[in-house]
DNA sequence: TTTTCATTACGAAACAATTCGTAACACGAA
DNA sequence: TTCGTGTTACGAATTGTTTCGTAATGAAAA
């Protein structure tokens, strides 16, 4: 356990993070189509060499359409960037963050239940300090 | 009303502005000493003087030790930044990158409470569908 | 084998953000 | 007036991200 923390990927690093986290092993080509034609083939490409060399993401066998599959943990980049959010806006603290970001757009019932749901569970667990 | 909206300063941007909502009106020197001298007095200046030209601050006057206000509004900003987040992250949804956010980090009892008490605000004045 | 075609590798350009050295400026003190 | 000091302006180097043209590769088709 030692290099899991600070996973910062790039915007385009993190697109394609996403998409191979959502839909699993992915070639380059299918990572193109399924973002939509925002960048070039080869940009993707260069992106995903980049990655490889990072550790964000591996190549499940060398044959020439080479399929890839993510390392890094979905919940370990999201912790690495939220927490990068919550120092640069809200001095580290996750619930002004939460506030902040449930003021700016409008919070559907079912959402709000949910949240209720998460604070319930929060309580109990977390039997935190302060 | 036409511009105020998708504010995005860089990070040092945001580090200035920070001190400028907080503090009020300050000399570049201040902001120098107040960023605990982390970058140069002269990269501070410069990324006022670059702030000035975005239009993100003003000056009060052309006096020598110029003394500068913040233009862009806090709460502007900060819908920006987590919108463009939200997006990112989340598809969007503020909700979800809320929970994301309480799930990273430990919340305090106080917090929860507060916390609860924005879900009844917002149930409340937002009648909003599903 | 030779050609063809999809794929990959390489390299460099185009941007953007940060950094700071150095020159120019303004004003009060000598 | 000249000098010194604090401040500001300018320009350029550095670093990181995104972009893509073009060449190399390898496997399947001819």
């Amino acid at each position: 356990m030692k290099k899991k923390n600070s996973i910062y990927p790039t915007d385009a690093e993190l697109s394609i993070l996403k998409l191979l986290w959502l839909q699993g092993d992915l070639k380059v080509k299918e990572v193109h189509e399924s973002l939509e034609k925002k960048s070039g083939y080869t940009t993707i490409l260069k992106f995903m060499q980049i990655m490889l060399e990072k550790g964000l993401i591996k190549r499940l066998s060398e044959k020439r359409p080479h399929i890839y599959r993510a390392v890094a943990k979905q919940s370990d980049v999201e912790r690495s960037l939220l927490g990068n959010w919550m120092d640069k806006l809200c001095k580290g603290s996750a619930a002004e963050l939460a506030m902040k970001a449930l003021g700016t757009r409008p919070v559907s019932k079912d959402d709000l239940a949910e949240l209720r749901s998460l604070l319930d569970d929060l309580e109990e667990k977390g039997g935190k300090d302060v």
